[in-house]
DNA sequence: GTCTATAGCGGGATAGAC
DNA sequence: GTCTATCCCGCTATAGAC
């Protein structure tokens, strides 16, 4: 306990007070921080005092912002489906191809799987799913259901275009992309092997494209 | 703390006994027990005190089976372990096309699915990954690695024999049909839909099918 | 808005009687 | 081999000073 608070003292800056007191939004400081941490270990496999260490503030400050832990789990899903559903907006809104698309999800699942700590905020909650608190479990399906209908919406699209094979529905293929990206990121974390995320991502492209 | 108590006296058989006292092997039913609800909430949303009201014993007494709880969170990956290498040795003794065996593991997995409670163990780990013991996490590994191994044979095999597509690597599709699955149980227990399941691996069939 | 202090609980784990 | 009793810890959460 005294080694925390020497550590600590010593990794303040020069102002007595913590670096962030003077951020504009610490809030969003802190859900940044709190997606990395569910991003490697899980809802349950963090806790504030992490969180505290991380900023340099005490864990009662946290519940000034996220009263309790579920509010926080609840608000990293819904920023998280901004997120999502701003980019799919960005997307489209460059008139980019289905297979242009399809590469930007590809993109960036492959940058999130070379960092071998990490998997996607979907999930890293999935497998505690049961346990979450129900605000929380919402909040997940949703993101979730925004993926599925964005990617089905492309996958029909470059079926239209001709970019895409027919094999299947729209519907399947989509339900199919998902679940190996997501189950992509965990076995190759697991393995300790991030190349193997790229094998899956070449096997997807061969089974999408005509 | 009193309503446990009552509960728990309530529970109890006629004899002043706990049920399974007399039973032959309380270790294999300890595993049963914490496999599924490892399966269901996952590795840090059980407690000792869950496994021992579900099987009417103290606390304590667990710990003359699994002297820490990551004791038994490797037994279980080792049971899993050799209970998926006896299935694969099964499978090849009875000589059964690589089309049986992959509708084997798919049948396997589709009755997981309807129960929309519980995922494969290899999920239910998955994201808690980091946080695992290192015993735990390497008896994770080798049965992740000895589902790998089978099925690349499996794809192998249905190549040579010409029932299956040679579109990408073996490795590659072998990955993927496993990534799917353990990704596609958690989707749809987290949609609510284990339908969405069938639907993946209708897919599945017609990405390996020539 | 941040802190100290603390409540209250539940977790894993151990000692020692039986 | 199972129990009671207990320890120690870390967690979420709250009260109240500043």
């Amino acid at each position: 306990m005294i080694k925390k608070q020497l550590l600590q003292s010593n990794e303040k800056v020069s102002l007595g007070r913590p670096t962030l007191a003077n951020s504009k939004d610490i809030k969003t400081e802190l859900t940044k921080i709190a997606m990395e941490l569910v991003q490697t270990r899980g809802y349950n496999g963090f806790s504030y005092q992490d969180l505290a260490e991380r900023l340099n503030i005490r864990k009662a400050s946290i519940h000034y912002y996220f009263p309790a832990k579920e509010d926080l789990g609840a608000g990293l899903m819904e920023v998280g489906l901004d997120r999502v559903h701003d980019w799919h907006e960005k997307l489209r809104s460059q008139k980019l191809t289905p297979t242009e698309m399809m590469e930007a999800y590809f993109d960036y699942y492959s940058e999130l799987s070379e960092d071998a700590t990490k998997i996607c905020p979907c999930g890293a909650l999935a497998s505690e799913w049961q346990n979450l608190p129900q605000k929380v479990q919402e909040a997940y399906t949703n993101m979730l259901n925004c993926h599925s209908e964005f990617m089905e919406s492309v996958i029909e699209a470059g079926r239209q275009s001709g970019e895409f094979s027919s094999k299947g529905t729209a519907q399947e293929q989509a339900q199919f992309v998902l679940a190996a990206i997501m189950g992509g990121l965990q076995t190759s974390r697991a393995q300790g092997n991030p190349a193997l995320f790229g094998l899956l991502i070449h096997q997807l492209w061969t089974m999408l494209k005509k």
